[in-house]
DNA sequence: TGAATATATGAGCAGATATTCATATATATA
DNA sequence: TATATATATGAATATCTGCTCATATATTCA
């Protein structure tokens, strides 16, 4: 089969359901995003941190005790969570205290437990 | 700070909420299910085809030609969503429709949008 | 000020993953 | 049967990602 490096050139295509599919497609920006989203929540430390969070505030030692991790791993992907907004922390001395900023994301991930039931 | 391999060993653990919080978790094994499902819809690739299918029962090479990219990779991406049981498939001759099974990752990918629009 | 604690972070590594290329398989048709 | 088409798949590669180790930073307290 012919292809280019750009686009296939294959000769089954349906033009005309091609083309109304792609009308109804969102942008590539968008489709980047979403999965960018959605790659934040399908790591399962990350998951455990945000369901923790969504129980209590907690510093960063509570959670490596809770996860059974070391602490360098916990502050790394609370780092990322924190850069992707779902999380925030306050400082009381030397311990800080996480706590989720985005209850959305639990939203996602009880659905994803629902979804996991049936 | 000190911590052996398995968990961390450090002192500013306030162990009421570290038990609270723990015995509310999920199971590891069910924290690893759901990392692995949000995992197929964090790839933008596998979204797209999903979208795409939720729009039309499609053929590989439309897909090729809607997502502009070669079929094998596209065919690749495929057999990840049939693993998953989330697309099925009909032959007709030597052309392979695909269509979603579930609907219900439709749902989580709209909610994803409708996040990223707020 | 010096020691201990709590967290953050950079470098390095190991494992995972998406794509491409080449090719195999399956089907249709001349 | 031979050829062309549609899809599937294995191998190789490049990139990404999460963890560990070592260390830096910040804060508390003696």
């Amino acid at each position: 089969m012919k292809q280019n490096n750009d686009a296939c050139e294959i000769f089954c295509i349906n033009e005309k359901i091609v083309k109304e599919v792609k009308s109804s497609m969102l942008s590539d920006e968008e489709f980047f995003k979403l999965s960018e989203n959605f790659k934040i929540i399908s790591d399962s430390t990350r998951i455990k941190i945000l369901y923790a969070l969504s129980k209590k505030e907690l510093c960063v030692c509570d959670l490596a005790t809770i996860l059974k991790m070391k602490q360098s791993a916990i502050s790394h992907q609370l780092r990322i969570l924190k850069d992707t907004r779902l999380v925030k922390f306050r400082k009381e001395g030397k311990i800080v205290y996480y706590s989720l900023i985005d209850k959305h994301v639990i939203k996602l991930l009880d659905m994803g437990v629902e979804h996991a039931k049936e």
